[in-house]
DNA sequence: CCGACTTTGTGCATGCGTTCACAAGCGGTA
DNA sequence: TACCGCTTGTGAACGCATGCACAAAGTCGG
């Protein structure tokens, strides 16, 4: 049973519930706009910007003022009309929504050359992602520690990943492993990885991946070089005043 | 058949015209797949195999069949109806529409741990995109070579670029310095960046720009990880059969 | 206290992307 | 050659996301 939802009662848990309800509602690809809003709305808040618009934030995060009006409405109505929206409220709010209000320990597989860059974020930008565990096969990397953490064998990603609660698994391995290690860290109960070996992983449906590919993203912008060049011969002699290189495309 | 459509006359050019055309119509979500469909089909041509399916190859690149073959459908029609695709075929019409059959210059700015895992790639995965050009601000750095390129210093990029012909910037800089090195590879005739440093960059409309953002790819699993958390809560006690660990969330 | 101005929150329309379902087309087989 | 089964390619329906435009709601000045 979803506890009880009948519209009205919030007596159980004031706030807290009715933002879980809500959470399930929100649309994939606003969430990522929420962490955006958030890590600009805290780099105002540093400065001590105190109130702003959704014209102010929508420019500073690069998006249309009606979606981010959207977005967030997604997680309740913080603003006040005629004036804008409180910058530490809808922090608050935004990190609340997200789950960042509790830490999430992160363990990182592959220790070359970007496990070590990884490792040595030492928690996160905008902390709340603490590393609490690294893993390579490489005997002689074993026991050295990087960026303050100890490294482990990749055999023993079950046992110490379930011992330090890892929330998130960070695979950074060559391709041929990466399935191995993605299923030892769900055995381990890891629902979540992010996936930066270049392989389609396959996972059971409780377990989320996101992958951050940079062939593929390269291949996107090279789509677009491509693209571009086609435009500029078939258009006209190439119409941008800077000389990137007037090649011909047709034979 | 799609190849000559009534207004026809593809007497220009025969082949390499009609998918020029066409790039403009794919779907950028699609060229995203394209790039993950010629990885997997890259390894299955070097496995020897010469023929899949569309059930085969979707599967392996973890989409719907029927998403894969519209895909496809974008760049042309290729298959053959009761066969299924012919690999090496495939392969080489996915690189065209993506450009890779020219080479892409690429150059990376800010050369710290992670600048220094990129440079290291040596010619992304899947060759194609040489690394050509290394910049810093640290005069300790300029003129040591990262794999196998020497650092420039940061002053020097809109010269450098242009005289390489360097078509992709990677920008790997702490955040405050994105902005202001973003506005030099424009002005060096940049048309690509990849931007790596967690600031929403402002560029003119011609310049196309990827962002890969570990903190908002960790705070998206974090969100999951809460909604997970929560439905877990509400619905029961945890119904996975792994001992993940039965926290309780409810005050 | 009131009226005008500002900005939010959101219903609605539009467009894009995904999925379904099936006709068209091709190889194999008798 | 004619039929049969398999797989592609795509028209059409659906669903999600984006953007518009406006009413609701609040502040500020008089």
């Amino acid at each position: 049973m979803a506890s009880q939802r009948g519209e009205g009662e919030t007596t159980t848990t004031p706030l807290e519930a009715a933002d879980k309800e809500r959470a399930r509602a929100i649309p994939e690809a606003a969430v990522a706009r929420l962490a955006v809003y958030l890590r600009v709305l805290s780099g105002m808040a540093d400065q001590g910007v105190t109130a702003v618009s959704s014209e102010e934030l929508s420019q500073a995060a690069g998006v249309n003022a009606a979606k981010l009006r959207k977005d967030l409405s997604y997680i309740g109505s913080y603003g006040t009309r005629g004036v804008g929206y409180d910058v530490e409220v809808l922090v608050s709010h935004i990190e609340r929504i997200l789950g960042l209000t509790r830490n999430h320990s992160v363990a990182v597989v592959g220790i070359g050359n970007l496990g070590h860059a990884l490792a040595n974020y030492g928690g996160f930008p905008g902390r709340g992602f603490p590393v609490t565990a690294l893993f390579d096969v490489d005997d002689d990397l074993v026991g050295i520690p990087v960026g303050g953490i100890p490294v482990n064998h990749i055999d023993e990603i079950t046992s110490v990943c379930m011992e330090r609660e890892v929330s998130i698994g960070v695979i950074a391995t060559p391709p041929p492993a990466a399935q191995s290690v993605c299923d030892r860290l769900v055995s381990a109960g890891v629902q979540c990885i992010l996936n930066f070996a270049p392989v389609v992983l396959q996972v059971p449906d409780n377990v989320e991946v996101r992958k951050v590919d940079l062939a593929v993203e390269m291949q996107i912008l090279s789509f677009h070089v491509a693209r571009r060049a086609d435009e500029a011969a078939s258009v006209s002699v190439g119409n941008n005043g800077l000389g990137v290189d007037g090649m011909v495309i047709r034979p």
